[in-house]
DNA sequence: ACGGTCTAGGAAAGCGCTTACCTCAATGGG
DNA sequence: CCCATTGAGGTAAGCGCTTTCCTAGACCGT
């Protein structure tokens, strides 16, 4: 491995005048040496170590970004946002999946904190487990404490930059939009009760019903993984237990499309709305009406929070849910 | 920031001592002396900087992933492969997107390079421009030259370990079961010509329409942009200037699912089959008929292969595409 | 021609950590 | 009872780079 002695060596320079050849320093270089280090770098092929320069220069760049899963395309969209801009500040995105594993996003806090990352976005539903939540927000001081920066995406542990979707009116709208159709008897497949986004939608959900006046009793409300599996396991449940249900609210998108299979294979006609508005939404069939979220945007806000400058009050910017009808809802 | 210094000056102890214990060092230390240390790392909430860790000890650990786009259904599936197996063995996996553009490959090795990485994967179609590919061969070469280890998935630009998809039978296998149907009139939506991917399962294609003695004319092959849209497009060209067309082969899922709406839309009804078998591949209407590939599979095998042994000879594994029959292709 | 001012380039001090090597005290054997 | 041995803990030399400070030659004005 060629390391900048060597290059330095070969133009037969000091190494102080190498590296302010190759980072091109301000300061001015004869010509003659110049040309002599570029060519000594492209015949070692001398790459410089990243773990040393950032040991030398105190100053960090990367940031880190911690999601439930990319494979999942709600992340996976998220993900993107967040990298675009990331990318555009010419910086490094380090991704980690917790696999929606509290212990593992504590692993991944601290492992970026090692790495010296500038900023850590974490993005996904928190917990609602108090004990889990403090110590999230301890690690996170810690990191903070060091000068490093943090926005969330959608998440309450953490008091400081964040990107709020309104989980609770999206809920809200879900089910608005059931009882306005006319569906009296809904179901509700909601996600992991640990997590404060089923918390928040579901929230919603109930909100709905109370203002509607329509009884949601706890037995028409299912928790599922958040997955399409998950979803068509409890649709096949609600069918048999529940045949007079009309119209099913899932708490996520990929719960809805497994909702709908569940249906299709069971040939019952039910009107499903979904939540998040995946790219998927409108390719499955029926096609999916769902509670928009804009998520490629929430992952570029929170990146330009985390990126912006750290300002004395935390910046808390707030996510609009919004309807987009499709063709699995329809009047009763 | 605390140092380790801080942790020893805190402590009472030497750095080297410090260090020890914090790191498990076989040597034994008092019991006294390692809860001291241990008390100070606690109260400064003390985080080891990876980057001195990593210049100190000269051991290489993280592994780097270069795939196209992770938000990309396909991409997403041989990642979460990828990061079972690197996570499984206690690595981090650092995920780059090179966004199809071949340039921010090279950005992407040299980055690698320069943190150390035990290990590059690259995922995703290679580049038939030899320009192309012989610039990110040298790259590569040098990133072995220092001891890296390098594994591709579907790549032919380096030689050395690799996973390969079969995509030429798998283009065969497409085609030919359109022609098993009694398709005669088909048309082609390949991806971007440039694409080594392209061309082996256009040559696939190819080989079927000769082994079945049918004619496929250069007009009736299609490129698009292996997305979703980019199907719908030319999906849409197709129904107007060859409405005799009965069955299209779109050589991934996303431009077939694409295919799938613009054929809704135009309320057209001819027989789809697309490649990967994406998870959405089933939830689509029609469900899609595709030629699987085992994409979480491949990114197990490949970090398998990254983390493996440094072998002498290269190891090659190929793997073969299978026919999952669904409801967007039928009898003629 | 001489002192003073620039300027290009080098010497060396770290950045935070690991680890080979050394020290010193305690221990045991002869 | 003394010396060799062991073992716990410390000292310090790097890992590869950046950057401050310094040096020595070039250049200017008088």
């Amino acid at each position: 491995m060629a390391t900048l002695a060597d290059v330095a060596r070969h133009a037969g320079v000091s190494t102080a005048t190498a590296s302010r050849i190759i980072n091109g320093s301000s300061k001015p270089v004869a010509d003659a040496l110049r040309a002599r280090v570029l060519a000594a770098v492209a015949e070692l092929k001398y790459v410089p170590n990243a773990h040393a320069q950032m040991l030398a220069r105190s100053h960090r760049s990367a940031v880190g970004v911690i999601v439930h899963d990319v494979s999942d395309p709600y992340f996976a969209e998220i993900t993107r946002g967040l990298q675009r801009v990331a990318e555009a500040d010419g910086r490094l995105a380090i991704i980690c999946n917790s696999y929606r594993q509290p212990d593992r996003e504590l692993e991944y806090i601290d492992l970026l904190h090692a790495h010296q990352v500038a900023a850590i976005v974490i993005a996904g539903s928190g917990y609602l487990d108090a004990a889990t939540a403090a110590r999230l927000d301890d690690r996170l001081q810690a990191f903070e404490a060091t000068g490093g920066r943090i926005a969330v995406i959608g998440r309450h542990e953490h008091t400081g930059d964040a990107v709020m979707p309104d989980n609770e009116e999206g809920g809200f709208i879900a089910a608005a939009h059931l009882f306005d159709l006319g569906h009296e008897d809904i179901a509700v497949i909601a996600g992991p009760a640990a997590l404060t986004t089923t918390a928040d939608r579901l929230a919603g959900v109930r909100r709905a019903a109370k203002v509607y006046r329509r009884s949601l009793p706890k037995g028409r409300i299912f928790h599922a993984d958040f997955t399409r599996d998950g979803g068509y396991a409890v649709t096949d449940l609600i069918q048999v237990k529940f045949p007079e249900v009309t119209a099913i609210a899932a708490l996520n998108d990929s719960m809805a499309v497994g909702a709908l299979a569940s249906l299709r294979d069971g040939r019952r006609r039910v009107a499903v709305i979904g939540f998040d508005d995946m790219p998927i939404a409108r390719d499955v069939t029926p096609s999916l009406t769902s509670v928009r979220l804009p998520l490629t945007e929430l992952g570029e806000r929170a990146m330009r929070l985390a990126l912006g400058e750290a300002g004395a009050e935390p910046r808390v910017e707030h996510v609009a849910a919004e309807l987009v009808r499709r063709e699995s809802t329809w009047d009763r």
